[in-house]
DNA sequence: CAGTGAGCGAGCTTCCGCTTGACTT
């Protein structure tokens, strides 16, 4: 019988901590949350008092069940989730699913994984702290009614299956502006003025690049000044150095780490997650989903002994950084590695990129300012009182910038600093070009998947562990998509003065290239007019500030829970009620025009299955004909002659085999239809012109396709096949898919090989999957907005 | 994967945060 049972959220620092524990401890992991409200239902009894309907969550009811039987036996269970909010709820649900007993009970808590800290948790154990729990239930409650009231709105006005919710609808707001802001924006342009100087040194002809710290407005204005400079002389008026410093930024939380991965190693938010967590498991790294930029005394002292071997004491500068981020909870420590002293891992490529990142920005945190030395050079032309100047920057002492400086977001900056020649005051400078180019003003720039986080973070929306899976939710729900976009060609005016020679050409550069960002879909556009139009309450930027700040209060013990959920509940029910009664359905519908010829309405909108045209007024008795949007196209910038070639399909091309082949638009893009068979068109081809001839060729790829896809077949029974997939071999039956054990050659397999398989494997999924599948539900949520409903109570401690 | 769209109505969809694997055609 084991002594004691610890349990902690996650395995891998169950792990870490059993050793430093010794036999007398058995330590074990809830993963995270093993209760949740109800999934189906609303999960809340709006009736009374708004008591929570939790149930243990479908795939914890294992590990409940494994934890009953471990705290039986053990004579103590120490609870040691997280010390915030989450955390103290996760011990509080722990205690009720294995019904433990409070006098067997013991709340810890610590702050570092080291020997001293767990002893220490262990010799001060405490209670569960019930208003902190109370502040959690609040949490989960609101984010429930929010969600479970506005998503079946938006069923009813908008269209089927959408979602809405206090951190994801804020998001799609965020992106939604941003794009708006950007076809608002209105470029202007200026002159920039720029000075080539030749300037003779003993290594050879250096150059000097000069600015002109003015810009002119026009291009006459720019020509005007180059005249002015045609018979001037340059010369050095001053030189002024002055020292400056930069400091190394604190070691990484989940956001920085995101942002910094996406912009140094091209990662996406989801991918750096993904990498992170396996390194965390390895044992590489602390835990990478934090708000700290904390490190422990620990890390401290071995960094410090790191950067003394490395470079020497005078790299060493031991600092202690403070979270700027709104409503952060600090349970953990920043991300840095594990062992300070392992510079390099190994494991695949992403991992050790990542590793190394981590290890440099860890180890640069705890380094010496950079000490640098700017110089101003001012020059005169002896033509006119402007002034030219010319920048420089020398590194004095290199300090973390040795092994790290992070990026910005804007990569494009202009001016290069660098060194400067060897000059004098009163030096004559040789003019090799004097330039004027013609410079656009940049409109704000579209959100990436970091960025976004970063302003999440701002805003105090989201934590640590959902920013990269509410980035993936709202591409899922096809609100915003991240694409890539080619840039738009634009001219702008060159202006030269060389050798006494004023040029003037018209040069083309290319803007507007876009990789990786986040574009809203008009689905996204319009979910969230609707929601500013009647919930600008709720997707308020400053909500979630607001609501925190309440929250605290509960954890403090100075309100109660449930009073505030009905303070913000009333309004916002009669809210949804309101909306639901006064709005009409909202589908964005735009008159484009008139059809040429039968002088029909036709209409943009957004249909049952997203954007789409249509023909004909609905509310005449004949039918109105109906087309879906093509990919790439939106309702924001489609033509009429866009919608006329729309309502070309389906289009007749000839017949093949003696049977007829249309063309049409589709859910997945445009598709040749031939004998009840759908074959879809390549990108290259053009659905409004393609022929006869190239419609076979596709039927005949993919027939030849299909044929080489077949590693065997059955004469006996033609519905069990043996096919090559993108995953390797399977068996296909009934158009169901079955794994073949690694252990088989798939060329070897009999019919009855197969059918034991299916067999087998068949049992398998079914057994796992008839659970999951919902059993009978009485009620629809979507009438539920305005009806009271029965859930079931279980009871709740208070 | 599946190639729709009004209206009728049944039955479905949905939130945020805390954790990992199992699984995909």
């Amino acid at each position: 019988m084991v002594k004691n049972l610890v349990i902690v959220e996650s395995p891998a620092k169950a792990k870490t901590i059993e050793r430093f524990l010794g036999k007398d401890f058995l330590v074990k992991s809830s993963f995270g949350h093993v209760m949740d409200l109800s999934k189906k239902q609303l999960g809340v009894d709006i009736e009374h008092d708004f008591m929570p309907n939790y149930e243990i969550s479908s795939d914890k009811k294992k590990i409940v069940s494994e934890l009953k039987k471990l705290s039986k036996e053990a004579k103590t269970v120490w609870l040691a989730s997280d010390e915030d909010r989450e955390g103290e709820a996760i011990s509080w649900h722990l205690a009720n699913a294995l019904k433990l007993d409070e006098n067997k009970t013991k709340r810890i808590v610590f702050h570092e994984i080291t020997k001293t800290a767990i002893t220490e948790a262990i010799n001060n154990p405490r209670n569960i702290d019930i208003d902190l729990v109370n502040a959690q239930q609040a949490r989960r409650v609101l984010d429930r009614l929010v969600g479970f009231e506005l998503s079946p709105l938006l069923w009813r006005k908008v269209k089927p299956a959408l979602s809405a919710g206090r951190v994801q609808s804020v998001a799609v707001r965020l992106i939604v502006e941003r794009e708006e802001e950007i076809k608002n924006f209105k470029s202007i342009s200026n002159y920039r003025i720029t000075a080539d100087f030749k300037i003779a040194s003993q290594n050879g002809i250096k150059l000097l690049k000069a600015e002109l710290p003015k810009r002119f407005a026009k291009k006459e204005d720019a020509l005007e000044f180059l005249n002015k400079c045609k018979a001037a002389e340059f010369s050095v008026a001053s030189i002024e150095k002055k020292p400056a410093k930069k400091s190394p930024a604190a070691p990484f939380t989940t956001s920085t780490l995101q942002q910094e991965a996406s912009r140094k190693l091209g990662f996406s938010v989801g991918n750096t997650m993904r990498v992170a967590q396996k390194l965390y498991e390895s044992g590489k790294i602390t835990y990478m989903r934090t708000d700290s930029v904390n490190l422990s005394n620990l890390a401290l002292s071995t960094a410090k002994k790191e950067i003394s071997s490395l470079f020497g004491e005078n790299y060493v500068k031991i600092r202690k950084y403070k979270t700027k981020a709104k409503g952060a909870q600090e349970a953990h420590e920043a991300i840095r590695p594990t062992f300070i002293n392992v510079h390099k891992i190994e494991g695949d490529n992403a991992g050790q990129k990542l590793y190394n990142l981590i290890w440099k920005r860890t180890i640069a945190s705890q380094m010496s300012d950079a000490i640098l030395e700017k110089t101003n050079v001012s020059i005169n032309i002896s033509t006119t009182k402007e002034k030219l100047v010319a920048k420089g920057e020398v590194i004095k002492f290199d300090g973390f910038l040795k092994v790290y400086l992070e990026s910005g977001d804007d990569d494009n900056s202009e001016t290069q600093k660098g060194i400067l020649p060897p000059l004098s005051e009163g030096e004559k400078l040789n003019l090799q070009e004097l330039i004027g180019v013609e410079k656009f003003s940049l409109h704000p720039p579209r959100y990436s998947e970091a960025s976004l986080v970063k302003k999440m973070e701002e805003l105090g929306i989201g934590r640590p562990s959902t920013y990269a899976p509410t980035i993936s939710t709202i591409q899922k729900r096809e609100y915003v998509i991240k694409e890539d976009r080619d840039g738009k060609e634009r001219k702008f005016n060159f202006l030269s003065l060389k050798n006494d020679q004023i040029s003037e050409i018209e040069k083309i550069e290319k803007t507007g290239y876009e990789k990786s960002k986040l574009f809203p879909t008009d689905i996204g556009t319009l979910v969230n007019k609707f929601l500013v139009q009647y919930f600008e309450n709720i997707i308020n930027y400053n909500f979630t500030a607001k609501i925190e700040k309440e929250f605290d209060e509960i954890a403090e013990g100075h309100k109660i829970w449930n009073e505030m959920i009905k303070n913000f509940y009333s309004p916002f029910h009669s809210q949804i009620e309101d909306t639901l009664e006064k709005s009409k359905k909202f589908s964005g519908e735009k008159l484009l025009g008139k059809h040429p010829e039968t002088d029909k309405n036709i209409f943009v909108k957004i249909g049952r299955y997203g954007p789409m045209v249509q023909l004909g007024d609905t509310d005449i008795e004949e039918k109105p004909k109906f087309a879906g949007l093509r990919n790439g196209q939106s309702i924001e910038t489609l033509t009429l002659g866009d919608a006329l070639d729309l309502f070309k399909f389906p289009r007749n091309i000839g017949s093949y085999e003696d049977e007829e082949m249309s063309v049409a638009i589709g859910r997945f893009g445009p598709y040749v239809k031939h004998k009840s068979l759908f074959y879809s068109l390549a990108k290259t081809d053009e659905p409004t012109t393609i022929q006869t001839e190239r419609a076979i060729e596709i039927i005949e790829e993919k027939r030849k396709k299909i044929r080489e896809s077949i590693i065997k077949e059955f004469k006996e029974d033609t519905d069990i096949k043996v096919l090559k997939g993108r995953w390797g071999p399977y068996i296909s039956y009934n158009k169901k898919n079955f794994k073949i054990p690694k252990t088989t050659k798939p060329e070897t397999l009999t019919l009855d090989d197969c059918k034991k398989i299916i067999k087998s494997s068949g049992t398998k999924t079914s057994a796992k999957k008839t659970p999951v599948k919902k059993t009978v539900t009485k009620k629809v949520a979507a009438k539920k907005i305005s009806t009271k409903k029965t859930t079931k109570k279980v009871a709740v401690k208070k």
